[in-house]
DNA sequence: ACAGAAGCTTA
DNA sequence: GTAAGCTTCTGTT
């Protein structure tokens, strides 16, 4: 910085909450989201920037930044622990506002400041004081009073809503004295918002007139006896030192340490294309249209941004300051806020009463024929700016489905059906031609396409991962969307009830839509939809998208109501693209290989049954428990055995072990049965029957809305559960193979639970084990035992692996005891244990137990909710059942969202490395398998592994670090 | 043809 | 002790 240049610093943190109750409250469009501050103060960045070009207007700066309080506690706590005590929470519909405030500086491209310990006031006088040593000038964007002891022959304010600035002649209009004397005025008359004593009884009229008259506060104190008035005489000696304590409260700390060089701070010109994508986010559109246009840029083609809404617990920081145990971002509807009808609140529930008033007439749809009037429907989703779509298809498999048609909704009530390969007579051996008065699919896919892709369209679809993966196989790319059972799944996480359209149609509009087997039938009479006549198709395609868009309309303010907005956002939305696409891919599967094993496994199991039906004297059905438990128990009166809850015998493996283990020969033979037929039934037989005929692959299904905890689900096959644990059926591991010149790799986080616990449990022996990376369950083994870990006999290590899985699970005596089958005092003595050594386990477990009972709910380390409507249940069972969930939830949960981050973030990090050809194919909870060439594997693992271990990051600092495993080999079971 | 119980596979 | 999905058997519709 130089002479003649102009330092501009905006006092972020003052300026919202000026911009809060000075402007007419704003909320997004779409859901609500209140954002009338940022409004304002984007409004005002962009204008004081425009000035740096205008040179004819105002002041012009050269270098910009924007400053922010970084917490309540600063320095000025340890001098008067009473400093600002009496601030009151802020506003709940201006909480999330603070984070978008930062968000907006950033999207401006500006510097944005803030300090620990310091307020932001304290930053602007140091680098005011900096500025002027390198001989610049400064302005101050701010009204507040307590900056104006700063205002000098190179230092002014400007207040950007009154447009006014703020000079030396100003500051004495306003309070009698000249700016150096602000500070001994502000400590005489002190200051009830920020809870400044002052000297009591001293205003601000006093308090100049006795400074005019003395000159400043020492000379005054000094003095004090000769002042006239005996009251303000006494007063003054009595509180000679609260006077000189506030002085110090208000005095301006010019000199921070560890402050950023001026030159960083050198105004660039705006980064277009990223503010206008933060603007589009925020939907202010003025602001969009002026910033396109100053800039040169296309606002339509430019996507607007993902941005994180905080709406308090999680952000840092003082500008959220503490909230009341009551005011929970519930949006109450008595709240006056609330009331005015501008909170994310208020808007949710308008929404959810319009919902339950407008019936649904599913008689009223259009069934679409010709183009024109497909043209005229696309132009009326266009003109709303949001549309709901449903795809309607002959399979559930999206990658065998055939389309049948498509339907839009463009607002409540108005929907419509474009049949494209209806047939006529169903049932007609020799199966009718199409239906006369069909639009060709080619032709309306045409059409569809672009709104599909116009990225100023929202499209809404129920489950759209399906929708999405049949659009992608017709070359259409959907974007952006919403997904109304992520909605759901996200809100409602965990509560009664499926997140299926047809449970939120009744659970929200009080509606039941036409079921799909009353329109196609069921089981062998099911037919497929392209059967289905074109009335009765309209009423049930229509009614989906209908019922879909009113949904959304119910669901999307909620986000922001509840404060899931980033939940829904970063972690659910962005995943359903990146899943369609690993579906798409699928794995390949050696049919050899299996069919080979379905033989031994066969050969073995037939051997087995023989020696079975000698040692049971009969022939019976080996795969019947209730058979099997009567010639065990019954028979053969074998000892022991305990009943299942429904009064038969049990035979569980677990007791059939233990009866081999007292030396019987026939268990041993059923478990050792059981295993052969599991592996055959469940993987070797089924598996190729999965192998798609056109790509000769696996492809599989995950369900993002199916788990309580935000896992995934998958199914059709299940490639989540092959087995790994026995040699015999981790052979069905090596028929998962990479195609010729390819290797398939699998990285697997290492302990992630048990991290995630060290860390939200903040457990310090813990931390320090996996931040030195040393056996974790050895080292529980240790501290509780006082076993050295050296030389550790393997029994001693083996339970504190149990205990350690236990905590995880909510651990009960009962459990522990089965799991390691001891007494269940020795159980209980262990955990007693395991609580002393770690009692912030016990804590976390407590807390998290009372969490769910106070709230409901618990929460992962992202804030996603996890429900528990029956956590109060009466039945001490039931309740016992929902404690260990809630501790359960927030780890496997937590854990869950950081491979969702990990994956979200895949794609793009390996296209960005130049690996264009490795490809995310599987996920098993803590592992991501991939297929690559052989030439891209050496480059493919470390950016795989580098994105998995800093999965949490920005969002989140882990306080344990993140450890995969990666490893490449021609097929899963030597890559894993 | 369907639903629930029992059992087994995974993280 | 947490979270899932699939197969077989069995009894009901």
């Amino acid at each position: 910085m130089k002479k003649g240049d102009h330092l501009f610093l905006v006092d972020g943190s003052g300026y919202i909450f000026r911009a809060y109750h000075a402007l007419p409250p704003l909320t997004r469009k779409s859901d609500g989201l209140p954002v009338g501050a940022v409004s304002g103060f984007c409004n005002m960045l962009w204008k004081l920037m425009q000035n740096a070009r205008d040179t004819d207007v105002g002041a012009t700066p050269t270098h910009f930044a924007v400053i922010f309080d970084y917490s309540s506690k600063t320095f000025r706590n340890e001098l008067y622990p009473e400093y600002k005590a009496n601030r009151s929470a802020p506003p709940e519909d201006l909480i999330p506002q603070f984070g978008l405030i930062r968000e907006a500086t950033r999207a401006f491209d500006l510097p944005c400041l803030e300090m620990e310990g310091y307020e932001a006031d304290d930053l602007i006088a140091t680098y005011a004081r900096l500025a002027c040593e390198a001989g610049g000038d400064t302005t101050i964007i701010s009204s507040d009073k307590d900056l104006m002891q700063l205002v000098g022959p190179t230092v002014s304010m400007y207040d950007p809503m009154k447009d006014k600035e703020i000079n030396v002649p100003e500051v004495i209009e306003k309070w009698g004295v000249p700016p150096e004397k602000m500070i001994d005025l502000q400590a005489l008359m002190g200051d009830s918002v920020d809870n400044i004593p002052g000297v009591p009884g001293i205003g601000q009229k006093t308090a100049a007139q006795l400074l005019e008259e003395y000159g400043d506060l020492d000379t005054l104190l000094e003095r004090a006896g000769e002042i006239k008035q005996q009251k303000r005489r006494e007063t003054l000696i009595e509180n000679r030192d609260k006077a000189l304590m506030s002085r110090e409260l208000v005095r301006l700390r010019n000199d921070v340490p560890g402050v950023e060089p001026l030159d960083d701070f050198v105004l660039q010109p705006p980064n277009g294309p990223k503010l206008i994508s933060f603007l589009k986010a925020m939907e202010f559109t003025t602001l969009t249209r002026r910033v396109a246009e100053a800039s040169g840029a296309e606002a339509a083609e430019i996507e607007s941004a993902q941005v994180d809404v905080e709406w308090g617990e999680a952000a840092h920081g003082p500008d959220v300051g503490s909230k009341p145990a009551d005011a929970t971002a519930e949006g109450d509807a008595a709240s006056p806020a609330a009331a005015a009808g501008d909170t994310p609140g208020a808007l949710a529930a308008a929404r959810a009463a319009e919902a339950v008033a407008q019936k649904v007439d599913n008689t009223a749809y259009d069934c679409i024929r010709d183009i024109a009037t497909l043209r005229e429907w696309i132009a009326e989703a266009r003109e709303a700016g949001v549309v709901a779509f449903d795809t309607e298809t002959t399979s559930l498999d999206p990658m065998q489905a055939e389309l049948c048609g498509f339907s839009l909704a463009t607002r409540p009530g108005r929907a419509a059906y474009v049949p494209l390969i209806h047939k006529s007579g169903a049932g007609d051996l020799l199966g009718g031609g199409l239906v006369e008065g069909q639009i060709p699919a080619r032709d309306a896919l045409a059409e569809l396409k672009p709104l599909m892709e116009d990225r100023s369209v929202l499209k809404v679809a129920q489950n759209l991962k399906y929708d999405l993966v049949i659009m992608q196989r017709h070359g259409i790319d959907v974007a952006p969307y919403d997904d109304t059972m992520l909605l759901s799944y996200v809100l409602d996480g965990g509560s009664n009830g499926s997140h299926g359209m047809d449970a939120l149609s009744e659970r929200w509009l009080g509606h039941t839509p036409i079921a799909f087997k009353d329109v196609c039938g069921s089981g062998k009479a099911m037919v497929t939809f392209d059967f289905v006549d074109l009335d009765r198709a309209t009423c049930y395609a229509a009614e989906d998208a209908d019922v879909t868009l009113r949904l959304w309309r119910v669901l999307k303010p909620r986000l922001a109501e509840k404060g899931l907005v980033s939940v829904y956002e970063r972690l659910e939305r962005p995943l359903v693209p990146v899943l369609g696409r690993m579906e798409q891919r699928g794995i390949s599967v050696d049919r050899q290989i299996l069919s080979r094993l379905s033989g031994d496994f066969a050969q073995g199991a037939a051997a087995l049954e023989d020696e079975i039906y000698q040692l049971a004297g009969e022939r019976f059905t080996v795969g019947s428990p209730k058979q099997l438990g009567d010639i065990l128990f019954g028979k053969m009166g074998l000892p022991g055995g305990s009943k299942t809850k429904t009064g038969q015998w049990s035979t569980t493996a677990r007791e059939l072990e233990d009866l081999a283990a007292a030396g019987h020969e026939l268990p041993r033979k059923i478990v050792d049965w059981r295993q052969l037929t599991k592996l055959k039934s469940t993987y070797t037989d089924a598996l190729p029957g999965f192998i798609n005929p056109q790509t000769k692959r696996v492809h599989t299904s995950y369900a993002l809305a199916s788990t309580t905890t935000g896992r995934l689900s998958s199914s059709d096959p299940n490639l989540q559960n092959i087995p790994i644990r026995t040699a015999e059926g981790r052979k069905i591991r090596t028929a998962f193979i990479a195609e010729p010149g390819n290797l398939l790799i699998s990285a697997d986080y290492s302990q992630i639970e048990l991290r995630v616990l060290a860390h939200v449990a903040d457990i310090p022996q813990l931390r320090q084990a996996f931040a030195d990376g040393i056996d974790i369950h050895a080292m529980t083994a240790s501290e509780m035992f006082g076993v050295p870990v050296e030389g550790m006999p393997g029994e001693v290590r083996r339970r504190a692996k149990a205990i350690n899985f236990g905590i995880i699970y909510g651990i009960s005596a009962f459990g522990l005891a089965n799991q390691l089958a001891i007494p269940r005092e020795e159980a209980s003595a262990y955990i007693k244990k395991y609580f002393e050594r770690f009692p912030g386990i016990r804590d976390y477990m407590d807390a998290a137990k009372a969490h769910s009972r106070d709230n409901g709910y618990v929460e992962t380390i992202f804030g996603r909710r996890i429900h528990f409507p029956e956590i109060r249940s009466p039945n001490p069972s039931v309740r016992a059942f929902n404690e260990r969930a809630s501790i359960n939830a927030p780890i496997q949960g937590s854990a869950a969202d950081i491979i969702r981050r990990a994956m979200v973030r895949m794609e793009a990090a390996l296209e960005k490395a130049g690996l264009h050809n490795t490809q995310m194919l599987l996920q098993v909870h803590d592992e991501l398998i991939f297929e690559a060439p052989e030439g891209e594997i050496e480059a493919a693992m470390p950016v795989i592994r580098d994105v998995m271990e800093h999965a949490a990051m920005p969002a989140l600092a882990m306080k344990v670090p993140l450890h995969v495993d990666a490893r490449a080999a021609k097929n899963w079971d030597e890559a894993h």
